[in-house]
DNA sequence: CAGTATCCATGTGGATACTG
DNA sequence: CAGTATCCACATGGATACTG
């Protein structure tokens, strides 16, 4: 049995309980808006390539493979409305446009390793879950 | 500044270093799909209340206010074959089938309140950036 | 350079009729 | 009861031509 601390399903009974955690609750931004934000493909890569220096829009979209520019715009935009990103503009010509993770990202992103972290532990428990189901599905499909 | 001990950006460098992380690594299961499995509307839900008790399809239906027949079958067995959920069947007519988060989906659970966390403790910031931003826009607008 | 605007393909999810 | 199957609406996202 597993005997950490988990201290939540002590509190939450109901599914009440647990949407006020994850959807609603007393904060202007529910919980559940913020996870929609960073799960997206795009946006935990833009916060990590921004950490450690700013970085302009044409090196973001050779540095994150596989993003297509209206991608890149959509999700910088929205991490700047949330205050996650800087957005600095030097009105030069050709104009020169920096991102910067605030520190706001950085805590997120810190937070986001807790899951890195469960994924890591339970990465070959779950693979191993998926194999099994995997393989019961087939032998079911055989049955018939 | 934030002073907190984030370890990450100290390691990571570059976007690939990131990906690492968040993309693939030596898991058999990348950290990403994970993400992508409690990202949904549903799942975390369907966790928390299956976490204390044992719970039947049609009790989940009416807890889980909004969900659909179809949106809740496809969470259940993406869960289950995840090693998330556990499915048992009593061969009675009508038929009768429990669902009960396992220990696994009790700590992922308990690693999603680290972004909760973050949540409620930035929700008022991510709001206020977005007010400031969002007048920026309008005057903007205004201006041309 | 740093975007915006447009078109289009695909995926996601709701509603619901039907079934063992 | 516990689903499955089907149809359909809408959102998401890629490609890319164009612009200040």
């Amino acid at each position: 049995m597993y005997q950490g601390n988990i201290a939540v399903p002590e509190q939450l009974r109901t599914i009440e309980d647990a949407e006020c955690l994850i959807e609603s609750g007393e904060c202007p931004i529910p919980p559940r808006e913020i996870l929609d934000r960073i799960a997206g493909k795009w946006a935990i890569l833009i916060i990590v390539s921004t950490a450690r220096a700013p970085r302009r829009f044409t090196e973001l979209e050779r540095l994150i493979e596989g993003i297509s520019r209206r991608m890149l715009t959509l999700t910088l935009r929205n991490l700047e409305r949330d205050g996650l990103l800087e957005r600095t503009v030097y009105p030069t010509v050709p104009p020169k446009v920096e991102y910067r993770a605030t520190e706001m990202a950085l805590e997120l992103y810190e937070a986001m390793l807790t899951l890195t972290n469960w994924s890591r532990k339970y990465s070959s428990a779950v693979a191993e879950a998926r194999r099994r189901y995997d393989e019961r599905q087939a032998a079911e499909c055989d049955r018939l």
